[in-house]
DNA sequence: CGGATCCTTGAAATGTTTCAAGCCTCGTGG
DNA sequence: CCACGAGGCTTGAAACATTTCAAGGATCCG
């Protein structure tokens, strides 16, 4: 995150995905050498946006999908009656906006968490580019497929899962999220608030801080507000699988 | 659905998409006359499933993704622990496996809910068709995104939702694919069977049961098995809103 | 320091599940 | 052609997890 916002500071003007230290999980890692030119020409160094603030609105033209450069996103749909439903959470490296590519409208709107920068990508130049370099084209398929899949384990996990268990996969999901960015996977601090996760988790704000005493007082985890070591992943995990035990 | 029974069995070993009655529904719809042929280059025409059979497994490599020509498919993704996740009801002119595109392995299973045929569509073969045809491959885009805002909907649904909100808006959305059809929106036969609805939106088949029943005395609907009449669609569409009108 | 927001905790209320049983339907075999 | 069996569907009553309501405490920031 620190490298992220030096690299800005250094060429504030111009994108260069060759120096960016995400470029290994971002969309650079799916592009041979010489054509990363191709990808910087696109790419919109986008401004830094403040907690809270609207990176894309619901129901506004499509214009680019983003990648989180450092800080974290949340998405959400709002329904005509006004509630919220949180659809995911977006940490450096990660594409947001995947639901609204080719569509004529946002599918959800996209908010800063915290002081958040992104890469802009703009849908239409991006489609074109992706139509010369098939390996591009492969990995968008890819990410966009794993999207899917990432909301149907979601779903899945709303529909067949408690509260312990939800909560536990969100705990190991940002945890493996910021081991692959050579951060602590035991100790992080959460992004989001309470009412962003309950939100997201389908359960009730209250539910959400009773399963965390709960966890803490088994000496799963440690938690201080958002500030959350993972004390023993294994238990975390056995809570997630659970009923997933083969034999046994 | 028998047209397009009666169409295979015109021309059984040449898929002609330009002739298919779904063509308006299916990946012809985003492509130029004369690039036609291209695509019914790839096209595999799939043999005939029966009630029940996989049409490809989850966790064994990824060939193809299919549409639905006619009948009807169910996707779903099987826990480590043994468990079902209902992901998907595909009617025909949907296209099933997205969530698989450009994966190594398939992400779920794909079974036919009744006698089914599909059309195959071999996914390096379709990857290098989108490269060559910008049209072509905005449409998958967009195809991918909207499949990632109905899983999003999905999760929302099961999140926020009761058991009659989630079941009203299955039946409205059953009806609309209907329509889509040409085919009656408000009589119809559910494809799947009440064990499958109720895995899908994440309840016990008792609850289904009850809510049908339910709506049933409320003169909403009429039900016999799985013939199924919409009475009031309005009140149906109220159900589901509830808590989504805005003034009033 | 004050106000707002976020987080925690308790007790009662509630919708859904679970368990249990009966019924209906459809396909099969006698 | 009827009888049987199996699976699918329905219904009731008790159990349960989570929500809702209510209030207190912590934390952050101007």
């Amino acid at each position: 995150m620190a490298q992220a916002i030096r690299l800005q500071q250094v060429s504030p003007l111009k994108a260069s995905c060759n120096q960016c230290s995400l470029s290994n999980l971002c969309l650079p890692l799916a592009i041979e050498e010489n054509d990363l030119d191709s990808l910087e020409d696109i790419v919109q160094q986008g401004r830094i946006y403040n907690r809270g603030e609207h990176i894309f609105d619901q129901s506004t033209p499509v214009r680019s999908c983003f990648a989180v450069k450092s800080g974290s996103v949340k998405t959400s749909i709002i329904t005509e009656g006004g509630e919220e439903q949180v659809t995911g959470f977006f940490m450096p490296g990660e594409l947001v906006g995947l639901d609204s590519m080719s569509g004529e409208t946002y599918a959800c709107t996209a908010r800063a968490l915290e002081r958040t920068s992104v890469c802009e990508f703009p849908v239409e130049k991006l489609e074109e580019l992706t139509g010369r370099l098939p390996e591009l084209q492969h990995h968008m398929y890819r990410m966009m497929s794993q999207e899917i899949q990432n909301s149907h384990q979601l779903a899945m996990l709303l529909s067949k899962n408690t509260a312990e268990e939800r909560i536990a996969a969100l705990l190991l999901s940002l945890s493996s999220r910021f081991r692959r960015r050579r951060m602590s996977a035991t100790n992080f601090s959460l992004p989001m608030a309470r009412n962003d996760i309950a939100n997201f988790l389908g359960l009730a704000v209250e539910t959400v801080s009773r399963v965390f005493t709960r966890f803490q007082n088994q000496g799963i985890i440690r938690a201080r507000g958002r500030e959350v070591e993972l004390l023993d992943v294994d238990a975390l995990q056995l809570v997630t699988r659970d009923f997933a035990r083969q034999g046994q």
